[in-house]
DNA sequence: GTTCGATTGAG
DNA sequence: TCAATCGAA
C-alpha cells in the first residue's frame, strides 16, 4: 500500500508537514502535482508565476527521485477535472493515504473538500496539514476567541505564540527507496507565454542561499533600507514564499538562529507576521477571496470607469514618474518593490479612483510572487476597504513619496529613461517649473483635486 | 463602560 | 492639527 503526497503551494522538500508525515507512515511514497492551466488563468496567475512554479516542480521532482519518490504530473484544465485525474491515479496506484497541506482560497477549499469526500468514499485516508503559516491558521485569536482584524495586536499575540511554542522545522525525508527516474513537465502551457526572465534562481537550494545571503548581508539594515526601491534592501524572497519553495517558518527560524538582533531583523520578522495575518484574514473572512471588500460598507463606493486612465496606469505613462517607473518594473520583471506597491495602489484607488479589484487583478496577472492573501490584503489596505486600513483621509502623495524614498531619482532614471537627464529635484514632478522632456506625458490627473474628491467620496459613505 | 495607545502621512 | 477604529487595559 502506497502513501501519496499531493504537492500544491508547497514546492519544497524541507519543512513540509505533509511530506514528512507521509514518509513517516510507511513505504512506498509517491507524489503528484496537478497542472491546471485553466484554473490558473481564472485565478489570474501570471506567466512569470506559472513558469516559476513549473520549473520548481521539476526541481522538486528531481530531488524526490533521488529519495526514491516519483512525482507524477497530472494534467487537467480546472480543479473540477483535476479531481477525476487524482481519483484515477489513486485507484491505479492503490493509494492508501493521501497527504496535503491546506490552501485557503475559496476554490482551493472547495476542491480539497471534494477531494476529501471522493477519496474517503474509496476507503482512502485523507490527511491534511495546516502548514502554510508559522502559527497554524486559526490559532491566533483575541481573548474573546475572535479573529484579529488589526495587524498590531495580531502580531503581538503571534510573537508570544512563537515564544510559548518554539516551533521547529519538519525534517526533510530520508531515502524511501532506490533512486527513480524523475518525470518532468514541459514548458509553459498555452495561455502563459512571454514570461519575463526569471528574477530569482531556481530551486530550493537557491532559495536557502538567498535567505542566508539576506541574513548575512542585508537583514541588519532592513528597517533603514527597505523603503528605498533603488537600494537592494529587501530579501526578495517573495517568489519562493508565495509558491512554498520556502516556508515562513524556515525564514523565522533562520532569522532567530542567525543571532542577529535589533530593529532590522525584527522589522523583517514583522513582515513574516503580515503574511500570516493576511492568510488568517483569508481564512476567517472568505468574502475577500471572492472580490468582496473586507469592510462591507465600502461596497457602496462608486468607482470611476477604468478607461484610458487604467491603461495609462498599467503601461506606466501616467505622468507621475515614480508610478510609471514602478509599473514598468512590474511589467518587465514580474516583481515590484513593496513601497512602490503601496504608492501605485494608492494612486490607482485614491487619485484615479479606479476599483481596487482591477489593480489587484493586474498585479496578480504580472507578479511572479502573486499570492492571493497578501495581494488582496495589500490592495484593500491601500484602498481603505480592508483591515487596519489607513484612515480614508490618509492618501499618499506619490510625489512626496518619491522625494522621500527615491531622493536622487535613481530608481526613476532606471525605468523612465525619458527623464534621466532631469535634476534630482525636477525628476519627481517634471510638469512643474520647466519643459517636460519629449515623449513623457503630463500628469493624467491633478493630485490635489483628486485627493480631495476621493476623501469626499469616502466621507459620503458615512452620511 | 470607558479610556488609551497605535496606526507602513499629508497639508 | 486632522481624525477612525480596534483591541487591550
Amino acid at each position: 500500500m502506497t502513501e501519496l503526497v499531493w504537492f500544491r503551494n508547497d514546492l519544497r522538500l524541507a519543512d513540509n508537514a505533509a511530506l514528512t508525515a507521509a514518509c513517516a507512515r510507511s513505504k512506498p511514497v509517491k507524489a503528484c502535482f496537478l497542472v491546471t492551466p485553466g484554473q490558473w488563468q481564472e485565478h489570474d496567475w501570471s506567466s512569470a508565476r506559472v513558469q516559476f512554479v513549473l520549473e520548481h516542480a521539476n526541481v522538486l521532482a528531481r530531488q524526490l527521485a533521488k529519495l526514491g519518490i516519483t512525482l507524477s504530473f497530472l494534467y487537467a484544465d480546472t480543479f473540477a477535472e483535476s479531481l477525476d485525474k487524482l481519483e484515477a491515479f489513486c485507484k491505479q496506484h492503490q493509494i492508501a493515504g493521501l497527504h496535503f497541506n491546506e490552501e485557503y482560497g475559496i476554490n482551493e477549499r472547495r476542491r480539497d473538500k471534494q477531494a476529501h469526500d471522493r477519496l474517503s468514499a474509496l476507503g482512502i485516508r485523507v490527511a491534511k496539514y495546516r502548514d502554510q503559516t508559522v502559527a497554524p491558521v486559526g490559532q491566533i485569536l483575541t481573548q474573546q476567541n475572535e479573529p484579529y482584524s488589526v495587524f498590531t495586536p495580531f502580531s503581538r499575540r503571534w510573537r508570544s505564540w512563537i515564544e510559548e511554542t518554539q516551533p521547529t522545522l519538519y525534517p526533510a525525508p530520508s531515502s524511501m527507496g532506490p533512486e527513480v527516474e524523475a518525470e518532468q513537465t514541459d514548458t509553459l502551457p498555452a495561455p502563459f507565454k512571454d514570461a519575463p526572465n526569471p528574477l530569482v534562481a531556481n530551486g530550493e537550494d537557491a532559495a536557502h542561499q538567498q535567505l542566508d545571503n539576506f541574513l548575512e548581508e542585508r537583514a541588519k539594515g532592513y528597517k533603514d533600507n527597505r523603503d528605498f526601491p533603488a537600494v537592494d534592501g529587501t530579501s526578495q524572497l517573495s517568489p519562493y514564499l508565495a509558491n512554498g519553495v520556502l516556508s515562513g517558518r524556515q525564514c523565522l527560524i533562520a532569522a532567530r538562529q542567525s543571532g542577529i538582533s535589533g530593529d532590522g531583523i525584527e522589522t523583517w520578522i514583522n513582515e513574516i507576521a503580515w503574511r500570516d495575518f493576511y492568510v488568517n484574514i483569508l481564512y476567517h473572512y472568505p468574502r475577500v477571496s471572492v472580490h468582496r471588500a473586507f469592510k462591507p460598507e465600502t461596497e457602496a463606493l462608486v468607482w470611476n470607469e477604468p478607461g484610458e486612465h487604467f491603461e495609462a496606469w498599467k503601461e506606466g505613462r501616467t505622468g507621475i514618474p515614480i508610478v510609471d517607473a514602478a509599473m514598468r518594473q512590474l511589467k518587465t520583471t514580474g516583481w515590484m518593490h513593496n513601497r512602490l506597491r503601496m504608492i501605485t495602489a494608492m494612486f490607482l484607488t485614491k487619485n484615479l479612483f479606479i476599483d481596487w479589484r482591477l489593480g489587484e487583478a493586474w498585479f496578480m496577472q504580472n507578479l511572479v510572487d502573486g499570492f492571493l492573501a497578501s495581494n488582496n490584503g495589500g490592495w484593500q489596505w491601500s484602498a481603505s476597504t480592508g483591515t487596519d486600513a489607513a484612515p480614508y483621509f490618509r492618501v499618499f502623495n506619490p510625489v512626496t513619496q518619491s522625494e522621500r524614498f527615491d531622493p536622487t531619482g535613481e530608481f526613476i532614471r532606471q525605468w523612465v529613461p525619458e527623464l534621466a537627464k532631469l535634476d534630482n529635484k525636477r525628476i519627481h514632478e517634471p510638469s512643474k517649473g520647466g519643459v517636460i522632456p519629449k515623449g513623457y506625458p503630463r500628469p493624467i490627473v491633478d493630485l490635489k483635486e483628486s485627493r480631495k474628491e476621493a476623501i469626499a467620496r469616502f466621507q459620503a459613505l458615512k452620511d
